[in-house]
RNA sequence: GGGCCAGUAGCUCAGUCGGUAGAGCACCGCCCUUUUAAGGCGGGUGUCCUGGGUUCGAGUCCCAGCUGGCUCACCA
């Protein structure tokens, strides 16, 4: 089986020695080694002479004859190994020798200082942990390849620094939410993925079939009607950090599986969603990127609150000088200014590709977008005075969509008239348990959804989606 | 799905007008007991993405395909 791979000449060398070193008695792959991590061996925590034990992946050796250097790399940090022949027993030396760069190995010693100062451990015993069987991609250029680095994300991870860090940061963001949101008496819940009507949003949902039960499946494209019915059931601050799913094209700013989180605050509107927001993204910026600079290309995106507010049609008007309210040939204007739009649009449909078009790739500062149109936002309560227009924001950041919010819809009777037509009258199509939830009585409540990923790539100024995503979808290698 | 661009050694890249494949790192051999992008001497290890075509001759030109990037479309 393994002979059917073609190698190259150094995976081949590599074989040779894990034969060897089996040959020879030493395992090539090895067991529990308890050990410190590096950092604790440096800086403050050096002292000469100390003890150390340590173990991690070798990402450079310089041999000198009868001694040898390597740079061995944890997750904490990386020390410098030396090994010397007249100071180790014969077999730990043969070992020390007969590693890669790219290998893991664990070494005990003692710390000492070289001539200029780095800290080091002198070996007086070698353990070889795993055998790496491919060369590691170049130690000064690193690995550049944008689709090796995705399809093979470990040596992404191993060799480009940069990577590992924004996918720390994008740990801590999500403790930082869920710390923020639980200090506020928020409890996180789990909804289903596979969900029988994907509702809550209008993508095109994946499909999938339960064998036992005979029926089709649909993975979510949103969590919200099942995190809603919970604030019928009487929790009243709830909120999901999950995936969702849609069916659509993937690009820089697309990934068929995407992170959401959704909150739920009964009692609360569209308005508190917007407190809550500014509240959350600040806190994440000072806490995990310790109030340093956040840019978009060359402009500083300014976090500090309170942020831009702007009604959707005043944000079109600014941009292209149009009251699309008030134009007639909205379309022939639409059209003027690049917009690709269709006979059959509603001029909400047209005012809204317009904003796409024209105003959205603008606002690169946090901006709250208000007043959209009732007929574009079926979940959501419409303002007191005016049917026409929802309780509802968009936060848009860098550029793009990152957060929308509203007040949500809790009349029974108007969800499933706004269902209805939005099914175009199809009721097989209108999530009739969700209204029947409804039906029993959900308190007024603002909902959030915040793009986790989208906010990660503004927060650590990627570019690409696949950059904040350790394993974007690609097509499978021909 | 459309348009544009890219694919050469394990990695990062060069390759002129179409003339028979090249550099650094890595690797192999020899030397070297404080090096750190160690150093010295010697060595090129290749399905030039794949398959066709043009040509005396193709990494290079043409066609088709694969994968990726950007972009448009799609995506409340």
């Amino acid at each position: 089986m393994e002979e059917d791979i073609k190698q190259n000449e150094q995976s081949e060398l590599r074989k040779k020695t894990r034969k060897e070193l089996i040959g020879s008695g030493i395992a090539p792959y090895g067991r529990a080694f308890s050990r410190s991590p590096i950092r604790e061996y440096l800086g403050e925590n050096f002292a000469e002479n100390k003890k150390a034990r340590v173990a991690g992946r070798i990402r450079a050796k310089r041999g000198h004859g009868k001694t040898l250097f390597m740079d061995l790399f944890d997750q904490s940090g990386k020390i410098q190994v030396y090994v010397r022949k007249d100071s180790i027993a014969e077999a730990a030396f043969s070992i020390a020798e007969k590693t890669d760069i790219g290998d893991i190995i664990g070494v005990e010693g003692s710390l000492f200082k070289t001539k200029t100062g780095e800290v080091t451990v002198i070996a007086d015993y070698v353990e070889m942990l795993a055998k790496s069987l491919h060369p590691l991609p170049e130690k000064w250029h690193g690995l550049k390849d944008v689709e090796t680095r995705y399809r093979q994300r470990y040596l992404d991870l191993i060799v480009n620094s940069e990577v590992r860090d924004t996918f720390i940061k994008r740990s801590l963001v999500i403790k930082t939410i869920r710390d923020h949101l639980d200090s506020r008496g928020f409890i996180e819940v789990e909804t289903p993925m596979m969900q029988s009507m994907a509702g809550g949003a209008a993508a095109k949902p994946f499909k999938t079939h339960h064998n036992a039960l005979g029926i089709d499946l649909y993975l979510r494209i949103a969590p919200e009607l099942f995190l809603k019915r919970l604030l019928v059931g009487g929790f009243e601050k709830v909120y999901e950090i999950n995936r969702n799913f849609r069916n659509e094209g993937i690009s820089r700013r697309h990934n068929p599986e995407f992170t959401m989180l959704e909150v739920y605050e009964a009692y609360s509107d569209f308005s508190g969603m917007m407190e809550l927001a500014e509240n959350i993204i600040v806190d994440i910026h000072k806490k995990v990127n310790a109030g340093g600079v956040v840019r978009h290309n060359d402009t500083e995106i300014i976090l500090d609150r309170p942020w831009k507010r702007i009604s959707l049609i005043e944000s079109v008007k600014n941009e292209t000088g149009v009251d699309f309210l008030a134009e007639k040939n909205f379309m022939q204007t639409a059209d003027k200014l690049g917009v690709k739009v269709e006979t059959e649009m509603s001029k909400w449909e047209v005012i809204n590709k317009v904003f796409e078009h024209a105003v959205e790739p603008k606002l690169i500062q946090p901006t709250f977008v208000v007043d959209y149109p009732s007929e574009m936002c079926p979940l959501s309560k419409t303002k007191k005075d005016n049917p026409d227009i929802a309780e509802r924001f968009e936060l848009f950041m860098a550029g793009q969509e990152l957060a929308n919010a509203y007040s949500e819809l809790n009349d029974p009777v108007e969800q499933k008239e706004r269902f209805l037509e939005q099914a175009k009258g199809d009721f097989l199509k209108v999530d009739i348990d969700y209204v029947k939830s409804l039906e029993y009585g959900m308190p007024p409540a603002g909902g959030l959804g915040i793009g986790i990923d989208r906010l990660i790539m503004v927060l650590t100024s990627k570019e690409s989606i696949r950059d904040v995503i350790l394993f974007p979808q690609l097509k499978p290698e021909a």
